[in-house]
RNA sequence: GGUCCCGUAGUUCAAUGGAUAGAAUAGAAGUUUCCUAAACUUUAGAUACAGGUUCGAUUCCUGUCGGGACCA
């Protein structure tokens, strides 16, 4: 139980047996105390004054006092100011507090709970590379995955290929008319982008098909229709859907072009998935579904054959759940998606990582899941993120301001090396060494710029802006793990202190005030990662280990470690960093970031 | 047309209804015989607008203006 948990619990013991007053737990609110005022956390007395009937001030003097003298291993002072009352913690709870966690190398996580959580995320379609808002989703869904598994959940990685359908055969068709059986071996293409380079092509040529028609007196909207190649397109779906053997052939290629592409960025990045799921395989349960559904009434069919629900008494519309022609939509798959996940692996809650452009979408899943009566229902959640948009708004393909995924992490990387040599402190490491340390640097700065904001909001990049690796940044943070790191490689050059030995009856009290903060950010730090998952934010934990790797800094500029004015305090202070660098380590690997030894 | 989301320093982001709205960057001024100056210290700068709810509103409600998404 951390500070917080056992001021709340004390208080509300207090209210209860000197005042008989039961309070909430969410009633009572501990926050932090404020620099400007004397104390370490303050009892905001406001919500139950009224109810006792006594002033703010009465009051805040009568619970300051009993806590004292009933706590007194937890309390060292109090004050209050208006309706606040601002409680001081004893020395010794900061310094057992330190001794018990110093050598903890799972500091701050939690014993496994019994539930199981799936998160699915990154859900390419197999006709582009990965661009920008791929990889928010990317960094987005790992870390919300592995927050929950320090958390003490079992965890279940998961991917949906959107590999069917009328984009992957625009793809296919522009690759028959125009690749002259060219490969991505023979032209030394990256596969996913090989492909794409034919999405593009389909477009072009497309246009121009268009144009043409239209000066030939077609109206725009019947040009669009009798364009040869989206006639192509159209058939080759069809095919596709009848099996026809050497269009199947062609989409399997195609796509393994693709998956070996994504594997290179997947690997890069550190994307891993426990299952990964094809599209091309749910959509025929989703039609069961349909099915089931129409023969419960949960469905209807409309004249035409289209089979649809009606939500309106849930405050949405009607919505499509296969068409007319007996094909499916979205929805249609993503039900028997959500069937299959759930026999697979029964998680307690199923997470969906994808934009927030489908928030009605997910709203309808659910529902319609629910009213099926499905045992997966209550257990979904879209997990919305907002689009990473540019300064001029929207990526567009058409415009060609796609930020793609590979390039950026190039410039990322080649950024790092730029700056890492600008500082001169390449000396000593070997060329596997520094190349490891660019890509540490590079990646981290990234995954750190999209995942310290909240997933929820929409985010601004300038690409003509490269991202900074001074202030808020993984580069900061990564900058305090290697200094701590060199201070044990110094002192474990010397003698080997056994940090374990030290005791909380010495001179290493009174703690100063760089010491004592920066042991109270530590002591959080397990509230932080259940905030974050509750949140499924990893923004919270971005900006922990920000906080504590500048408190470090402060710290660190301030007081010596190695040079400490008694042996006591050196043994303090080396377990202060020693327990800071376990924290920073673990909060940076859980957005997905590594950290260097050196730099 | 209907539904939903968002407007905070020049810029990019914070703030479970709580004290004088925090950071970072850009700006100004300092810090290196001493464990890594990719750092530290100081400084200046913001809640779109108008109402309401209450001890207290960036946060909740209503309206206006501005931006975005989705549904036909």
């Amino acid at each position: 139980m951390d500070i917080i948990d056992q001021i709340r619990t004390a208080t509300r013991q207090v209210l209860q047996d000197s005042y008989q007053y039961s309070l909430d737990a969410k009633d009572l609110q501990v926050n932090e105390t404020k620099p400007e005022f004397e104390g370490d956390y303050t009892v905001v007395l406001f919500s139950f004054v009224k109810a006792l009937k006594k002033s703010p001030e009465g009051l805040g003097n009568e619970l300051g006092q009993i806590l004292l003298s009933n706590y007194p291993h937890l309390f060292a002072g109090y004050n209050v100011i208006k309706g606040f009352l601002n409680l001081s913690v004893t020395e010794t709870y900061w310094l057992q507090f330190l001794k018990n966690q110093h050598t903890n190398p799972l500091f701050g996580q939690k014993e496994k709970n019994g539930q199981k959580v799936m998160v699915e995320y990154s859900s390419p379609n197999t006709n582009k590379p990965l661009h920008m808002g791929h990889l928010r989703n990317n960094f987005l869904g790992w870390s919300v995955a592995e927050i929950y598994k320090a958390n003490g959940y079992d965890i279940v990685k998961t991917c949906i290929a959107n590999d069917r359908g009328i984009h992957i055969c625009k793809s296919m068709i522009a690759w028959q008319l125009f690749a002259n059986g060219a490969t991505p071996a023979s032209t030394g293409i990256k596969g996913d982008h090989f492909v794409g380079d034919y999405y593009v092509l389909f477009g072009t040529e497309y246009k121009r098909q268009v144009d043409e028609l239209m000066q030939g007196g077609l109206s725009k909207e019947e040009a669009e229709k009798e364009a040869p190649i989206m006639k192509g397109a159209q058939q080759m779906l069809l095919d596709w859907e009848a099996g026809k053997p050497e269009v199947i052939e062609l989409w399997k290629t195609m796509n393994s072009w693709v998956y070996a592409g994504f594997d290179v960025t997947y690997k890069r990045i550190g994307s891993d998935f426990d299952k990964i799921y094809y599209e091309s395989n749910t959509y025929l349960l989703g039609k069961q579904l349909v099915e089931t559904g129409l023969q419960k009434g949960v469905f209807y069919k409309k004249e035409d054959g289209s089979v649809w629900i009606d939500l309106t008494a849930d405050g949405l519309d009607e919505k499509i759940v296969q068409r007319k022609d007996g094909t499916a939509v979205y929805m249609t798959q993503d039900i028997g998606l959500a069937v299959n996940k759930y026999d697979e692996f029964k998680c307690d809650l199923s997470l969906y990582v994808v934009g927030d452009e489908q928030n009605y979408h997910f709203k309808v899943l659910k529902l319609i899941c629910q009213k099926l009566g499905l045992p997966s229902a209550d257990g979904i959640y879209h997990l919305s993120y907002g689009m990473v948009e540019l300064p001029s708004g929207r990526m567009k393909t058409r415009e060609g301001t796609v930020v793609d995924a590979d390039d950026l992490l190039d410039e990322m990387i080649l950024e790092a090396e730029t700056k890492t040599k600008e500082q001169g402190k390449t000396e000593g490491f070997t060329p596997e060494e520094l190349q490891d340390l660019y890509n540490i640097l590079g990646l981290g700065g990234l995954k750190f710029f999209l995942l310290r904001v909240d997933p929820k909001k929409r985010m601004v990049f300038n690409p003509s802006e490269s991202i900074d690796l001074h202030g808020y940044t993984a580069t900061f943070i990564q900058y305090s793990y290697a200094r701590i790191r060199s201070v044990f490689r110094k002192e474990a050059s010397g003698k080997v202190v056994d940090l374990a030995a030290f005791s909380n009856s010495s001179p290493a009290v009174p703690l100063l005030p760089l010491e004592r903060s920066l042991i109270i950010t530590l002591e959080k730090y397990a509230s932080v990662l259940e905030q974050a998952r509750i949140e499924m934010s990893p923004s919270v934990i971005a900006a922990y280990a920000f906080e504590l790797a500048k408190g470090f800094n402060s710290f660190f500029s301030e007081h010596s470690i190695l040079s400490a004015e008694s042996p006591d305090k050196k043994q303090l202070r080396l377990q202060i960093s020693q327990l800071t660098a376990t924290a920073l380590q673990s909060a940076m690997h859980l957005l997905g970031i590594r950290m260097p030894e050196r730099m």
